[in-house]
DNA sequence: GAAAGACATCGATGAACATCAATGCAAGCC
DNA sequence: GGCTTGCATTGATGTTCATCGATGTCTTTC
């Protein structure tokens, strides 16, 4: 049930590949890779959903939790699950009756860390003109 | 020229409004905001765009730079980098004959504080069985 | 094993999106 | 003024996507 995710954690060079969007310019493969996953994430449906998910104490969540919290069908969530699932950022089990949802976090962690940018960035003196630029 | 952005970044509060996706539930209006600076990072073209922009050395790049390294047409690349500039995580202004973007690094900021988590984490050991889950 | 509940999958549909050719507009040059 | 170049906008078109109802699968219970 775990085993159609994307394969952007590169499973021990995940750091090494990507240092980040915004030190180097990615090639097509990154950019291809990384793009499937900002776009799970690119719907307010599936935010929430993982944003549901992620921030629960017990770490996991029963779908059935899930579902009655929006104003959809049952099929649209399970739809948005399964994108998010497929993108890498989620994983469930089935347990008995019930199918319970919960956060992989190295993923989010991947996503940060490619869009922060190295400390002490030159930065180059943008704030004074940026905002007046009628 | 740069007035057009989504107000995502708060001006002053971004950083209380939200705590990030991982440690609460987002509402529905925080959803759709964080959602339609995703969804513009969830293409390829526009992924790599930014990180064009976001990675030179002097901070700006001129668009006749960027148009002649996608196999894509002007109006399509003009068309990508506006939906980045109205995500707010570029700007631009036109010198004379040329138009020149840079990154909003306030923006990926905020991105990736919200895809962070509070450092140590409970974690539920959740290691030892994702894999196993034939 | 029949019935009921929890989720996933399928097929259809309307909306949103990526792309392009054509055109518009601003700035520099003759 | 007219011409050229750089970029944005417009309108059209094929594709992808979000959503739903119907249906299938798995599990528990009786």
């Amino acid at each position: 049930m775990s085993n159609q995710e994307l394969v952007v954690l590169g499973q021990g060079d995940a750091a090494a590949c990507c240092p980040g969007l915004l030190t180097a310019p990615l090639d097509e493969g990154q950019a291809t890779e990384l793009a499937k996953v900002f776009k799970a994430l690119g719907d307010p449906v599936r935010l929430r959903l993982l944003s549901m998910i992620a921030s629960r104490a017990g770490g996991e969540v029963c779908v059935c939790d899930l579902t009655p919290a929006f104003d959809l069908s049952q099929p649209t969530i399970s739809h948005h699950l399964k994108l998010l699932r497929q993108a890498g950022l989620i994983d469930c089990e089935r347990r008995g009756t019930w199918v319970y949802y919960w956060l992989v976090p190295e993923m989010t962690d991947r996503l940060a860390s490619v869009l922060s940018r190295p400390a002490g960035e030159p930065l180059p003196d943008r704030a004074a003109t940026a905002g007046a630029a009628s």
